[in-house]
RNA sequence: AGAGAGGUGUCCGAGUGGUUUAAGGAGCACGCUUGGAAAGCGUGUAUACGGCAACGUAUCGGGGGUUCGAAUCCCUUCCUCUCUGCCA
């Protein structure tokens, strides 16, 4: 969420930055900027009118202690015309704040200088390229043949038993993906991340300090009865964590680490890559998040980008990583990278990270804060990334890694697979 | 899931309608004292919003209500603990 203050410091430039998300309504920073001078001016008659009543009060107490009962009633009934007026103010003010925070919750993070023009993917920059694509023999088969040939997934069974996405996967297939989770927190925790197990549903509250709600509201899965959500990524539990806690400026920064299953409804993408592992309802991953302070952001942001990066070499795939451009970029972030690795099968890349600075946009939603050394009270940093989503890793791997006898390893995946080849 | 007890500041903890402007203690910070330290003494020690400031307003888990006045009474909701039940 921006900041009123921010808005109102920087009315030009966050249309401008608005425009670069391709945000459609500009002018809602000055409906902002009206809404708040409406409610400084309501909560000072409030407060004013209020105050009265309050010393009023004070003072019947302190009648009705002398046992001056007459005085004390003609007081009561002063206050009450005061009460009457409060009312109507109490409701206006009530109003005018919810629909600040409506409007105020419309607006996407405001992009980073860094962040290229641009709407489509198309436009993304590709920062650099590593790794060099393997020459697969002929007849080298795409992840969705391989895993059937081999019985690592089961996408029938899966539709089956939930329905079409939620892939079961089967005896080498299912140990590879444990191999997977626990070589990616170890090369986390290495790191200096400290490893969380959260929750898998999370409360609405904690949905929307990380921007979820009310932005994706349709994309996460919604346990009605208790209205819990399934989390759609690890980030959403781990950096609610830190949710309405002002932390120590020496706490800072917070390095985590947290595999989960994630829960995406992807409503309204159909068709286009959705074959085999490439989009599934259903997946893990193992997301590192820091929480830090505001001038350490960018260079933060810098080291976990060179850490995904070494994640990716240790597996031997071919990746590049790309600056994303305005219109192409999350809601809640001001910088993301991706990584992409590439599939010699399918002869594509897929998108197996991204890595984003969200600034202070859900630090201040959910006001985690940190006091700094004059005392002052400040809002943290917050960025994360996927190091690394399971499914597209699992299907770069299988399908640069095979051969014609099999389906070879990582060298660096070997011992927590337990064997040299996967097949 | 049922019954009961609770939720107060950084922490412990008092507080069942009116100098509570949240007692008291601990911790922490600064000062005095000291050769240095401890003890002792003094001062300070939440957040948000409004205001140049003085100060005002709100907040005792959350929300709502009663009242001139609520930490205190009522309703509702969440959470914690104890017992019972069920269960990996």
């Amino acid at each position: 969420m921006l900041q009123v203050s921010f808005l109102r410091q920087n009315r030009d430039l966050a249309k401008k930055k608005l425009a670069i998300k391709y945000f459609a309504q500009p002018d809602l920073v000055d409906t902002v900027i009206d809404l708040d001078d409406e409610r400084k001016q309501l909560q000072a008659s409030f407060d004013e009118t209020q105050a009265k009543v309050n010393s009023a009060s004070k003072e019947i107490g302190a009648m009705m202690a002398k046992g001056d009962k007459e005085k004390a009633e003609a007081t009561k009934t002063a206050v009450g015309e005061w009460k009457k007026q409060l009312e109507p103010l109490k409701e206006k003010m009530a109003q005018v704040e919810i629909d600040l925070q409506n409007v105020l919750v419309q607006f996407p993070n405001l992009p980073h200088d860094l962040v290229p023009l641009g709407k489509t993917p198309e436009e993304n920059e590709v920062v650099r390229t590593g790794g060099v694509p393997p020459k697969l023999h002929a007849g080298a088969e795409a992840h969705w043949d391989l895993i059937k040939k081999y019985n690592l997934v089961d996408f029938e069974t899966g539709a089956k038993i939930t329905g079409s996405g939620f892939p079961l996967y089967i005896g080498k297939g299912a140990k590879f993906q444990r191999a997977l989770v626990q070589y990616f927190l170890d090369f986390n925790t290495a790191a200096g991340y400290t490893e969380y197990l959260p929750p898998f549903m999370v409360n609405a509250a904690s949905a929307f300090a990380t921007g979820q709600l009310p932005d994706k509201e349709g994309q996460m899965y919604h346990a009605t009865e208790d209205d819990f959500y399934l989390i759609p990524t690890a980030e959403v539990p781990v950096t609610n964590v830190f949710r309405d806690v002002v932390l120590k400026e020496t706490d800072l920064p917070l390095q985590m680490t947290a595999y989960s299953p994630c829960f995406r409804r992807e409503a309204g993408s159909f068709g286009k890559d959705v074959r085999g592992l490439n989009r599934v309802h259903q997946f893990e991953k193992v997301e590192i998040i820091q929480i830090v302070h505001p001038d350490k952001s960018d260079e933060v942001l810098n080291e976990m980008v060179a850490h995904v990066e070494k994640l990716l070499v240790s597996l031997g795939l071919p990746y590049r990583v790309l600056r994303l451009c305005g219109g192409d970029m999350g809601f809640a972030s001001a910088i993301t990278y991706d990584f992409e690795v590439y599939s010699a099968a399918q002869e594509r890349w897929l998108e197996v990270s991204s890595v984003s600075n969200f600034q202070a946009y859900q630090t201040y939603r959910m006001k985690c804060r940190f006091k700094d050394g004059a005392g002052k009270i400040q809002f943290a940093h917050s960025l994360n990334g996927s190091s690394l989503a399971l499914p597209r890793i699992f299907a770069a791997i299988v399908e640069n890694y095979q051969t014609e006898a099999g389906i070879a390893l990582p060298k660096a995946l070997q011992s927590y697979f337990g064997a040299e080849n996967l097949i």
